[in-house]
DNA sequence: TTTCTTATTGACATTTTTGTCAGTAAAGCT
DNA sequence: AGCTTTACTGACAAAAATGTCAATAAGAAA
């Protein structure tokens, strides 16, 4: 009577990844259910439906829910990271403004770097998480270092624009909804911000 | 033996207050925790707890929690259209942009308001209030109406100063600590970036 | 093939969170 | 005072979410 069932009889058969591609597919699974679904999303139930793998699997590569929250917050912050570097290093180059600026919204606007922020606000957590620091440092210095001005200067830059990415990134497209103007409005009156400035900047430099 | 305890025997006096009172209390202590916990501590016991009364108290107010946070999205938006509108009002008056500006920041940093902004935008729940438009379009015609602009240059206005206002109001403290800046700096930035573009607009007007 | 490692899983256990209900008591009314 | 209404509550039930574990099986190595 206590005989287990010793087939599990559904015909799917079990798929086997190395670990690493493991914790990728439920890593990546999970990043979409946070961007179209919200936080709330991230259930262990859901993230294990949507990598298609066991609830058990998950905890098994992550430990806990906790562990998986925290992995997806570093994988997602790495990539926002590299794109704003590339957004900074690409402007010092061609000089299109406008090509640079367009790297920046994209880069806190693709795949919910925005959401992802908001998140690690609303929650607090990233404060227990070094690798924001570190890259918000190092976003400011090549800052300085490619647009060759003062640290300080770099510093506010880094600042009000990050903030501004940010607030169009993760409320541009509902408040333009809302409003009644098109998705992508938010960005050009973004962008004309930035220009006027640069524009008022040349005959007498603030901020 | 199916007795129940007849008398709680506990020495605290119970509290009786009008239902409205009671409903006020509890969202007042609900809206605390939103803001400097984040959305994740809204649970029932949570919220019961730091509005010192029973569980069930809450339930018999608002149905469930998902009646709670309804309830407390829809105060808060009225909060948050209330002071929006009165720095829009404002503006026309005796016409120092710094007042005005400082007022809408206010209104999007005070009490979490962009916390909120965020929850509602993260969850998407955004979308079920008919609050949030009808007090969108509301801003919308009062600032084109006090500022003697078109619909249409009013509606771009809105959009941007609302997303400038959101990202600093969510983001400026944090980003402004991580950089190692005062926490108002964000908000200084913002502020200079909107007259830049007022002191542009004047011999030629876009956006 | 056989062996070995370990990713994978279902069944189960535990914890957390939400919801129900009958009974209690505070305030207004007659 | 008694009566009525209903805010309030503890005890309990139900549901949801997380976590444990022993058994299974896929792939690589021997």
């Amino acid at each position: 009577m206590s005989i287990r069932k010793s087939r599990p009889e559904s015909g799917a058969r079990r798929i086997r990844r190395a670990a690493e591609a493991s914790r990728e597919n439920i890593l990546n699974a999970a990043e979409a259910l946070l961007v179209d679904q919200g936080p709330l999303a991230l259930k262990l139930a859901e993230v294990a439906a949507a990598a298609r793998v066991a609830n058990a699997t998950v905890l098994h590569h992550f430990g806990s829910i906790d562990g998986l929250h925290v992995a997806l917050m570093e994988r997602m912050i790495d990539q926002l990271v590299a794109n704003v570097l590339a957004a900074v290093a690409a402007h010092d180059k061609a000089e299109p403004p406008e090509a640079a600026l367009q790297a920046l919204f994209d880069a806190f606007e693709t795949r919910g770097a925005a959401r992802l922020a908001a998140w690690l606000e609303l929650t607090g957590e990233w404060r227990r998480l070094t690798h924001v620091k570190d890259a918000v440092h190092k976003i400011v210095a090549q800052r300085a270092e490619r647009g060759d001005v003062s640290e300080a200067l770099a510093a506010d830059m880094v600042l009000i624009r990050a903030a501004l990415a940010m607030g169009v990134g993760l409320f541009g497209r509902s408040l333009a909804e809302l409003i009644g103007l098109p998705p992508g409005r938010t960005r050009q009156l973004a962008a004309a911000l930035l220009r006027a400035q640069a524009a008022a900047s040349k005959p007498k430099g603030e901020a």
